[in-house]
DNA sequence: TCTCAATATATCGCATAACGATATATGAAC
DNA sequence: GTTCATATATCGTTATGCGATATATTGAGA
């Protein structure tokens, strides 16, 4: 399977995941494999960039958990993360149905 | 919009572009800007490294036009390009769904 | 108690490819 | 004969997917 295949697409695919609980890392990671094809999912070692990235882009905020046990950033959505969250959606519907008209033909 | 999100992607729209009639280059450029959004067209930039990968991965054939006239190589469907393009179209619906079921809540 | 697997975060480096910029040449129209 | 559309080609930058690797903690079981 092409491995570009995801490319610009990831940050959705996170911020619809924190969307409907926040989480850590780990347990996002593992939320992610559950529900999409073993082709698809995401190495933990993409995960954590993927947050800094977010993080730095004020689209979600972490806390760290503490202060025992194993230490966890736990992610949640900001209010700038919302409207970026719908703002991909769009971009994500315009971009499949484009992909669609274009790449399946009408019967 | 985010220019990251055609990656892996066009090769699929470029196959599918020639599934319909064999063109040239500039012709192909030509055709998928009338038919994608402004956001999503392909500079001219792109199109040739795009064929050029493709012919080197025997998906499609181009032939020079000649001998009168301004050069132009027309490139149509390989036998294997055909198999490809339907693995691209299935490959794009699992993508799809998946994309869909992750980021767009079901209500 | 010792060991091992699962949990948890972090970072490095490589490969791929989008995409704008730029170069070059021909043909047609004015 | 100058300008614009046609036609192909390549370079450099940038983003990012993704595997590999490192490190530390916790809990279960032998």
């Amino acid at each position: 399977m092409n491995r570009e295949l995801l490319k610009g697409h990831s940050e959705l695919i996170i911020l619809a995941a924190l969307a409907q609980r926040p989480m850590h890392g780990y347990s996002l990671s593992e939320h992610i494999k559950s529900q999409v094809p073993e082709t698809f999912k995401f190495g933990v070692g993409m995960i954590y960039p993927l947050l800094h990235r977010l993080e730095q882009k004020n689209l979600i905020r972490g806390v760290w958990q503490g202060p025992g046990g194993m230490r966890r950033r736990v992610y949640s959505l900001t209010a700038r993360g919302k409207k970026a969250l719908a703002a991909k959606r769009d971009e994500w519907q315009t971009f499949q149905s484009m992909m669609t008209n274009v790449a399946i033909p009408t019967r």
